[in-house]
DNA sequence: TCTGGGGTCCTAGGACCC
DNA sequence: TCTGGGGTCCTAGGACCC
């Protein structure tokens, strides 16, 4: 019996690279309507519908308000960016706040003194998970080999798809952008390209709702002529050291020897920034992957000292653990490395972990060596995030293993976590300096 | 008044083993 | 007293991405 696969014509290569269209925007803007084409900021805060619901019953008290009369919400009620005050950053923002030079992971205070009448709301995760698994079960109906980005980007495989090389990917790309609009109500920009690395950058030349076509001998015209940072794998860091060598775009990268970028970037990194410039990426779509690690970690409110605050760091730290835990258990698996990040008042952050000889799950567990770990940090000074971290992920009992004992182990524990005092926790975490 | 939270991957030194 | 090479694992930090 002949198992091999059928042999197929050597076709060419088309990846493509969708990305949502300031997607957490975008999904507020389904439930607020009325908000469309005004400068809009997402992050920080809890959610606005019960307040704003609240403020409409006190003014109009004669209308009947609800859940789902929100988008008949008058503009005016909507709170601003002006006047916030906090450490949260800006998730995403509406093109029209864009024009103010607002943008995602900017911190909003910085962005409030651009745009303080842009309105800012809240990130609803869940309505935000919900469409996101919604625009990627679209795509897998339509083209199956598709890679997870993160909540609101993939790459998807068109190559071998029916269809796939009509118009070199566009008429694809077309009918998965309007079957996502279709099923979610959102725009998305795609780029196809002969691989991954262009298909990335090409995502971008025409947003919002934009498709854009690379070929192979659109490198020079297309690729070359954008700044170094446009490739993904380019940071501010290398980019800087890239600009005091005088390359500032793609071109003036590829016009240098290899040999040369190596001497100066590693013979990893600079091998692979010559690669890059000159469009050659040979990485697959990957449809399946396992987690490596999972954390938790917050920033405070306020900069808090282990001494003065111990009993809330002791709080917080004993609430990390435990949110591990619960993802770990919810999500079936189990880690050999328990560690912690600290980052100080001045931005500096420390991790320190341990590897244990087996894998847990378990929220006891965890803080104990989380607590260790704790103790070999510098905690004299004023400390603004903490977190917590589990690796080397296993998953365990995958056939014939009794997960019942287990849960209930798990449980017995969970409730230990909160029957221990505080005193406890505190001395657990900070014994030294009693 | 700077700078969230969740990740991955890479590097480099040291321990330890053969 | 001087001094091999691999190979692997652990740990800490950092760049980068969404």
């Amino acid at each position: 019996m002949n198992t091999d696969p059928p042999i197929k014509a050597d076709l060419p290569r088309r990846i493509a690279h969708l990305d949502m269209d300031a997607f957490f925007a975008s999904v507020e803007l389904l439930r607020y309507p009325q908000l469309k084409g005004l400068p809009v900021v997402i992050g920080g805060g809890r959610r606005h519908a019960d307040d704003l619901l609240a403020q409409l019953r006190n003014t109009y008290p004669e209308r009947d308000w609800s859940e789902t009369t929100l988008d008949r919400i008058p503009v005016d009620f909507f709170p601003r960016l002006a006047g916030y005050t906090g450490r949260g950053v800006a998730t995403t923002a509406t093109y029209a706040a864009r024009q103010f030079g607002v943008g995602s992971a900017m911190g909003l205070m910085n962005a409030a003194k651009l745009c303080p009448q842009a309105i800012l709301l809240p990130v609803d995760f869940d309505e935000v998970r919900r469409i996101s698994r919604l625009f990627k079960s679209t795509i897998i109906e339509i083209a199956p080999v598709m890679e997870d980005r993160g909540i609101d980007e993939v790459y998807i495989d068109f190559t071998e798809v029916p269809g796939g090389q009509r118009e070199h990917g566009r008429a694809l790309a077309r009918l998965i952008q309007r079957s996502i609009h279709q099923a979610t109500g959102i725009t998305c920009s795609i780029g196809v390209a002969p691989n991954k690395l262009i298909a990335k950058m090409a995502s971008e030349f025409n947003k919002p709702n934009g498709i854009s076509i690379v070929m192979p001998d659109d490198l020079q015209t297309l690729i070359w002529p954008l700044p170094c940072r446009k490739i993904n794998g380019v940071g501010p860091k290398a980019d800087a050291r890239l600009q005091s060598h005088g390359i500032h775009t793609i071109g003036e990268l590829a016009e240098r020897e290899r040999s040369w970028l190596i001497e100066h970037f590693g013979k990893s990194y600079g091998a692979w920034l010559h690669e890059v410039s000159w469009g050659r990426d040979e990485r697959p779509v990957v449809t399946e992957s396992e987690p490596v690690s999972m954390s938790r970690e917050t920033t405070f409110e306020r900069d808090l000292h282990a001494v003065r605050d111990r009993t809330e760091l002791g709080a917080i730290f004993t609430r990390l653990c435990e949110q591990v835990a619960a993802d770990l258990q919810r999500k079936g698996y189990a880690g050999k490395t328990i560690g912690i990040k600290l980052r100080y008042d001045n931005f500096q952050s420390v991790t320190r972990d341990v590897t244990l000889t087996g894998a847990t799950d378990d929220a006891i567990t965890i803080r104990r060596h989380a607590g260790l770990c704790l103790k070999r940090v510098d905690l004299t000074r004023r400390i603004r995030l903490l977190g917590v971290r589990v690796g080397k992920l296993v998953k365990p009992g995958t056939e014939g293993v009794s997960t019942a004992g287990y849960s209930e182990t798990q449980s017995s524990n969970s409730r230990t976590v909160q029957e221990t005092s505080q005193d406890d926790l505190t001395n657990l975490l900070f014994p030294e300096l009693d």
